[in-house]
DNA sequence: TATCCCATGTAAAGCGTTACATGATTTA
DNA sequence: TAAATCATGTAACGCTTTACATGGGATA
């Protein structure tokens, strides 16, 4: 599953430009699972018309380049269900921010708790946006709520994980630490 | 952060060769946030090599290619702290198993559940295998600990959250549900 | 006045995955 | 006897990111 067969899902909710689209994975709920920008829309929409699996009319507007709006077609939507029939590829997941944490012994003391201090405002920017998300309850076909939901339970799950836990690493290999043992 | 910075990483731990660093990457805490194969590690080493930021000592073996076990020196210590302390990029994630369930819509009936079904299982198979790899208490200054725990909370909330929600996509639109309202 | 938003596109570089190539030893 | 483990490596392909290129309108 590419940026171009994620391209003709959204279009089978409803017609849209390359930039609309682009909104898309940074609004919406399908951009908590999947992203893509302007530099992979765009080739990947010129090539669905070429194979014929979208339409494409040119709205002329001033002072701005003709915006291009896509329909998906009969085709389109029968390769796209097809993909969806396919086994989900596994989860990718990279995370720096976990892997500067496993060497946290590497790192000078008060930088371990920085890190961890700017990663939990960073999820309870998350959870604010999603509840903000979940509010909207929009446009579109898409099972919004189910997950937004998700991310809000791990956004959470998150914040409370490292309140709970950050000890681990901040007392580790500490004088105070080694004294009290 | 990419495998080569890892690979550098790792070896801050101790000695180790192509292959043993691929192992660490399939079964150790690392593996939970970095992915590694062979493809790109055994190129990564032999730059590092050229580099001077990691020396090669073979080992002849018997029937096998000899083992080429890998040393961090001086300056790939001081390189590795150095990328330690850059800020963290952003989280990766991708999961072509909520994209197919935002599209629930467009699926049979049954496909819904199923796919649920094996999302469960799958999770829970992966709680059994960090439960395991907690009690292993292994090797190396990484810290285990705090990285298997996170997981261990992320897989049993999906198993919750996956539980306790799929409702709402499986009775989305169904006679049923229509009736109930 | 400056920044953000609208609007599309190209090209190159970077990075990673996958497949291919080889082959002995150990375990089930 | 089949499969997994040990052991290294190359090459091609595929996909994405980033940077570049252009420019008017709306908002703060």
């Amino acid at each position: 599953m590419d940026v171009r067969t994620l391209c003709l899902g959204i279009l089978t909710l409803g017609d849209a430009s390359g930039y609309e689209i682009r909104k898309m994975f940074a609004d919406d709920a399908i951009g908590e699972v999947f992203d893509a920008n302007f530099g992979s829309i765009y080739p990947a929409l010129n090539r669905l018309t070429e194979e014929g699996l979208v339409v494409c009319t040119a709205q002329a507007q001033e002072g701005r380049p003709d915006k291009k709006v896509y329909s998906i077609t009969a085709e389109g939507r029968t390769l796209f269900t097809h993909e969806l029939m396919k086994v989900p590829a596994r989860d990718r997941f990279r995370s720096e921010f976990f892997v500067t944490l496993l060497f946290a012994d590497l790192l000078p003391g008060d930088r371990v708790g920085d890190l961890i201090d700017g990663r939990i405002a960073h999820h309870q920017q998350e959870v604010a946006r999603l509840e903000a998300l979940a509010r909207q309850e929009s446009a579109g076909a898409l099972n919004t709520p189910f997950m937004v939901g998700f991310g809000l339970a791990h956004h959470r799950l998150a914040v409370s994980y490292l309140t709970e836990n950050r000890h681990l690493l901040e007392n580790a290999g500490s004088p105070v630490a080694q004294i009290a043992e």
